[in-house]
This record gives C-alpha cells, structure tokens and sequence, in this order.
DNA sequence: CTTGTTAAAATGTCAGACATTTAATAGACT
DNA sequence: AGTCTATTAAATGTCTGACATTTTAACAAG
C-alpha cells in the first residue's frame, strides 16, 4: 500500500505521527508490510525529513513500527503494540473502524477489571470522589431523555468511569483509566441509545455509585460487572460471560 | 541539582535517555526543578546536540520531564509519569532505590489485579500456558534448596508470574504483564529467601498452578492472593489486606 | 555453486544556521 | 514610584545539507 489513500496536506500545522497512526490504526497497513520511506513521506506531505524522523520516532516508541538502517520500516503485528501508550490513547480518540479483536481484547479487560477497581473505589473513595461520580451521575440522568444531548450524555458516561478508576486511589488503576478513556467513549458511542436500554443503564450505573457511597465492595464490583454486560449486549459482543480472549 | 552527580562518561556507546530516566526514578532532580539545558549535558557527556534531543524526547514522552522553548525543562510528578509505559519499564529494571510510594503503589495494584488473572487463566489457559507454568514452577522448585540459585530462582519466579498473565490469552493483559516484570523482579529479590519462607512461597505457588491446571479460576484467584500476602509478608509491607493507596 | 566485492538505497548521525518562545531588563510615560 | 512597552538574552524548536552506517542485491572470480 502506498501513500496515495492519503491525502497530501493543504495548510495549517499538521500532526504527522497522529495521522499516520490512526492510517495505521485502521488497517491502512498489513503486518509485515513495508512502511514508506522518510523522503517518499516527506515530499507526500511537503514537510522536512526532520517531521518525518521525529513522527516515524513516536510511531517507533509505541510499538507500530520498527525501523533498521538500510531496510527500511516495517509494520509490527497487533500484539507487539503498546496498548497501553499514552500515545497510543491520543491517537485512538475518535476512531470509529478500529479492529474488531482489539475491541474485544479491551472489552474483555475491562469486564475483568472494572469490578476490581470499583470494589477498590468503595475502599477508598474521598468526598471529593464520591461529588464526582455523583456529578457525572446526575449529568447522565439530565441528559438521557432528549437524543439531541447523546454526545453529552456519552462525555458525563466516561466521567463516571475516569471517576471510579480515578477513586480507586491507584496510581496505576488511574493511569489505566484515563488510558481507557477513548475505548469508553467508543464502546459508548457505539451502543444503542434507545429509550429502554438507556433507562436500564442509569439503573446499573446508579448501583455502582450506591455500592460506592455505602462502602459495600462487593455491591459495588457485582453493579460494575452488570453495567459492563448491559453494554456488552448493546454492542451485540456476547451473551454469555466468558470473555476471555 | 546540577549534572555533577552523574558521572561523566569514558567510551563505547551510551543509553543516554535511560541513564538520566534512571537518575530520575532515583530522585535526583525533584518535581518543578529546572532539568540542566541541552548544551550544558551535550558538553558533560561529550556527546551531541542530537542526541540529547533524543534522549530527551523519550523522557517527555514517558511524561518524566516537560519541555517548553524559551524556558526550559521542568521535571513532572510521580502522578503524571506514564508508569505503563514500555520505556518505562525497561528504565525501571534493576533499579534497588525506586521511591517507596512507587513500590506500594505497584504493589497494591498487583494485589487487585492477579487474582482476577489468575482465573482469566484458568479458564483459558493452553496446553502451552500450563507447559510454561509447569516450567517455571519446576524451576523454582529446583532452585529454592541452595541460596547460591537465588538469582535464577528469581528468574523463575517471574516467569510464572508472566506465564500467568499471558495464559489470560488477552491482550491487554499479557502487556500489563511484561510491564510488570521489572517490578515484580525487584519485590522477589526483595524478599528475604528464608528457608522456611521460600517452602511456604513454594506451596502457595503451586496452588495457583493447580488451580489454573483443574480450570478452577476461583481457586486459583485465591491461591494468587496468598500469594501476594506471602509477598508482602516478606516485605514487611503491610499486614493488612486492604492495600489501596 | 559458493564466496567475496562492489554499488545502491535506506536509515542514523552530526554540525551549523536560523526561528520561535519565554523571561528578564531597561526606558519612557503618567 | 509605578506601569506599560520595547529590547535583549537565553532557552528550545526547526530546517538543511553533508556524511556515516547498515542492509540488500547484483555481479564477478574461483
């Protein structure tokens, strides 16, 4: 595959390593494939080999590519990506045809691993933690009735996430969460949003917050696995509980 | 603090970034210090401009340092390093002064999290998985008799953490585990290698293994947690089990 | 057919000039 | 004095061209 199904670049600042990895992201690429060559991409885009260097730099860092003197740049395989890049978050906001494997992979660990961290969150929550999953709470509610307010509905969706991983008091629990962030939103943009459904999620995600107000874990992580199952059939994923791959 | 802590550098290659991340991790500069300049580390280590830019560049993406023209380089706090960052793992292994609140931090998220792997793995796990498990396990179990193994004793402890995390057969996971080799290498080497410790290690070793081998994930999600209480036992830790800041 | 040499092409490195941003400084005006 | 503005200095950011190193392929010699 070459350059040509992108598009050259008209004016204005321009983030190379973004674009090139979400074309990557999307499969643009296969495994093993070579990459275009620094001076092919700088031409394409009109911006010095030193753009190049420094966007193909970052690209390297997060595990999409690898580059050897002489060879060339080659496209690495799904699993020697750094998932778990804060780069590699950036870049997956917003995509919309990400693989389907990888939205399972991250499906699966978040069904593993939310109702750990809302157990932990019932543990450890602060006032201040529990104001904003209660805010992010309400936001939801205010904003579930009228489909005009789907994007807002979906922001205070992934808040009430950010804040539960957030109260888990973690350092490594928060990072994770903020690096889910774009599959949250992704994974919420992609469910149904019809009337029933969305009164059935409030239901759920009003548990979780119980569960955490009362400083019961164990309600707290059974709610946060229903509101992951709830969004699993929204997505038509899976009916049975056994994500493990 | 200035660059007269680090020694200057005499011949072959040199891994500059690692080098001043590792000064980093160590507490050399602390948060909102002013990072020597360019120049001033160009001269101290006799190599060029390009370079340190290089260096530098992965320490700003591994959110150590931030960089802004005209001003300078600050270093971040430990709540915006990207802790599951590859690099910084790769940093971080070997190091014996890592800060405390770090270890216990990393610590508390293993805790949370190797139960509910561990039952990931008992019900995926391969024939291979249990091959590699059985493996290390075998291993550790050779090497727990003379302290003159300790080192590759540690080795095998390691490995079946990761063969554990990779059995989940997801992806996510299995990169979580390899971040969490180096870590895992500095608690195991921590422990104090007792006889009577290193049997009872032993045993609560191998109740993972089985529980993962008879596809009982609950099993084995409990035999996991001994394990780290086993762990932080050694460490003087904690002797509680709610481990959550 | 194997081996060694050469040439081409790609990435890696260096050095210098210049651009841009930020902070401090010095003056001018009220 | 105080405040605003213009200038200057110092740091990081960028561009460019030349050169170094590594890999692959072609080719010739044995």
């Amino acid at each position: 595959m070459s350059l040509n199904a992108l598009p050259p670049h008209s004016g204005g600042a321009i983030n190379l390593a973004r674009l090139l990895a979400r074309a990557l992201l999307a499969g643009t690429w296969q495994p093993g494939e070579l990459f275009p060559k620094e001076m092919d991409i700088s031409n394409h885009f009109g911006v010095s080999r030193n753009q190049v260097r420094n966007a193909l730099a970052s690209l390297t860092a997060a595990g999409l590519i690898e580059r050897t003197a002489g060879r060339g740049t080659q496209i690495r395989q799904m699993s020697d990506w750094h998932l778990l890049d804060p780069l590699m978050s950036e870049w997956m906001t917003g995509l919309t045809n990400l693989d389907p494997e990888l939205i399972r992979a991250i499906y699966a660990f978040r069904f593993s691993a939310e109702p750990v961290v809302a157990s932990l969150a019932a543990l450890a929550a602060s006032e201040d933690d529990l104001d904003r999953l209660r805010a992010a709470f309400e936001g939801m509610k205010r904003t579930a009735t009228d489909p005009a307010d789907r994007h807002q509905h979906a922001e205070y969706d992934v808040m009430f996430h950010d804040a539960t991983y957030s109260a888990s008091h973690n350092l490594v629990w928060r990072q994770m969460g903020h690096l889910l962030r774009p599959s949250i939103m992704a994974l919420v943009h992609g469910s149904q949003h019809q009337t029933s459904t969305l009164d059935d999620s409030l239901a759920r995600h009003q548990a979780v917050l119980d569960g955490i107000v009362h400083r019961d874990p164990e309600a707290a992580a059974a709610a946060a696995k229903e509101v992951l199952r709830r969004t699993a059939i929204d997505l038509g994923i899976v009916n049975e509980p056994s994500f493990t791959h």
